[in-house]
DNA sequence: TGATATTGTCTTACGCTGTAAAGAATTGGT
DNA sequence: ACCAATTCTTTACAGCGTAAGACAATATCA
């Protein structure tokens, strides 16, 4: 996974796209031909290949492809590709709804928000390999800071605890959808199943590890009481295994939340 | 980040290379020239690359330079780009860590073991683009997990919660590490520090979005009067503001398996 | 000793990437 | 009719992983 950085290149450029402020207001009928795309419809057609075949597969031209343009038009309308997958990352967070209901108390409302947000980035895995260090600051990215904090403001707790409580969440949920979106596209990518990519290896695990046992004696207990057991869900073993990761880690991690609280 | 999944090609080639058992034992002295490099070379100019530079930069022309060979030359030793990331992979977690005092009881050993492991990562951050989702089932690797489930089963608890208390752990740690990796290398890759970053969007922010206040009252609230202290540490801004996320986080991921246990 | 088979390494080549530079085509204002 | 502005295309460059083939070095066998 490339760490993609935000907002390459001019800062104020990238911002007024991200808020949709025309640079220039006025200078909207001059002479030349008429724009075929927008922002919008470059953005949409990103999303989609990405959405569709991964960030690996999103290039200018497949995007310009999309669009019946060559790649080099899609500079008409951005800068370069970072800022165009900085647009993407703000687009598609505002599918995240924003209006929890607090009535339940924050508890109810955090875990909605979770499962919502760990569903959102097994939508759109490609949003995981853009870096939260330095964040794209767009108005949707914005929304789910705000939503997140307002659910965690009735705790209770200060600001401070509560932004490192808000911190631990998105660490949390980014891993567990990361985990549970490669199993999904493991089986598409690889064309191996779960069960077919465990076989072939503990058979050649035998052969090259065969003290494997006695050097590795907990996980081999864990494993076999564990692993493979036939599963009714229409889940993957992998995938079925990595969401019950994420439901007991987020009750766990409320726990903790809690206990922080009431401590 | 773009997800690389483990093992592409042969399962059985790249098990025996992780394992380093040779294919053949015998027929290891017959015609033609000595090999001029190992597995281990290989794998070692590999991972300086990637420490120094990134994994971006990594490349089998890199490489090769490193090793003042040709990129082709490396396919002697190894049979493609894939593999060579999960014998790094391997190699580097050699560096945890296995024994861990149990005698301070499960939550100090596991304290300690997260801040290693952190720390792990934020030494090699390229590691976080291996997928977790299949693992590389190497000697090291495995050798890390054998060393957390034992120290978990300090508490007691039956292997499944282990399980997801590792894997838990494990999302968590991930994604504190890639935030103070990338907080970081981010000044050194854009040559731009924190404030400068924050200074120059904020002003750009009011001019752009001049309701934020209104629209997202409690980040900004929040924000008024945490950002930007002056702050004693040698670390950036984000940088002390990550390391304390994981410190607070990982107290309270240790306060929900606490309430777990005692269930 | 000379031939042969085997192996390490290099060169070349292919289709892919982001985007700089330059030119063609289209449009509105004068 | 001309000009300036704008969209869009073409071409080009250096980088990527790696397939194919050539070449050089070496140990074994006749």
């Amino acid at each position: 996974m490339v760490a993609i950085y935000a907002s390459q290149g001019d800062p104020r450029e990238t911002m007024l796209l991200l808020w949709r402020k025309p640079a220039d207001p006025e200078a909207r009928s001059g002479p030349g031909p008429k724009p075929g795309l927008t922002i919008d419809t470059v953005v949409e057609a990103a999303i989609e290949i990405a959405d569709e075949k991964g960030m690996e597969a999103l290039s200018m031209r497949a995007v310009g492809e999309r669009l019946d343009r060559t790649a080099m038009a899609l500079y008409t309308y951005i800068p370069n590709k970072s800022v165009l997958i900085d647009l993407m990352f703000d687009q598609v967070q505002a599918e995240m709804p924003t209006g929890y209901d607090l009535g339940r108390g924050w508890r109810a409302a955090i875990g909605e928000w979770a499962g919502d947000l760990c569903d959102f980035y097994t939508r759109h895995p490609w949003v995981l390999q853009v870096s939260e260090a330095r964040p794209v600051l767009g108005p949707n990215e914005n929304a789910v800071y705000e939503t997140v904090v307002r659910i965690l403001n009735e705790t209770g707790l200060e600001p401070r605890p509560i932004l490192h409580i808000s911190g631990t969440l998105f660490h949390f949920i980014r891993g567990a959808a990361q985990t549970i979106a490669e199993t999904r596209s493991a089986l598409e990518v690889t064309g191996v199943s779960d069960e077919e990519w465990w076989h072939v290896r503990s058979a050649v695990m035998h052969e090259v590890a065969p003290d494997f046992a006695e050097r590795f004696p907990l996980i081999t207990a864990f494993g076999e009481q564990g692993v493979f057991e036939p599963i009714e869900s229409s889940l993957s073993y992998f995938e079925a295994e990595a969401q019950d990761t994420f439901d007991n880690g987020l009750a766990l991690i409320l726990d903790g939340i809690e206990v922080t609280r009431t401590r």
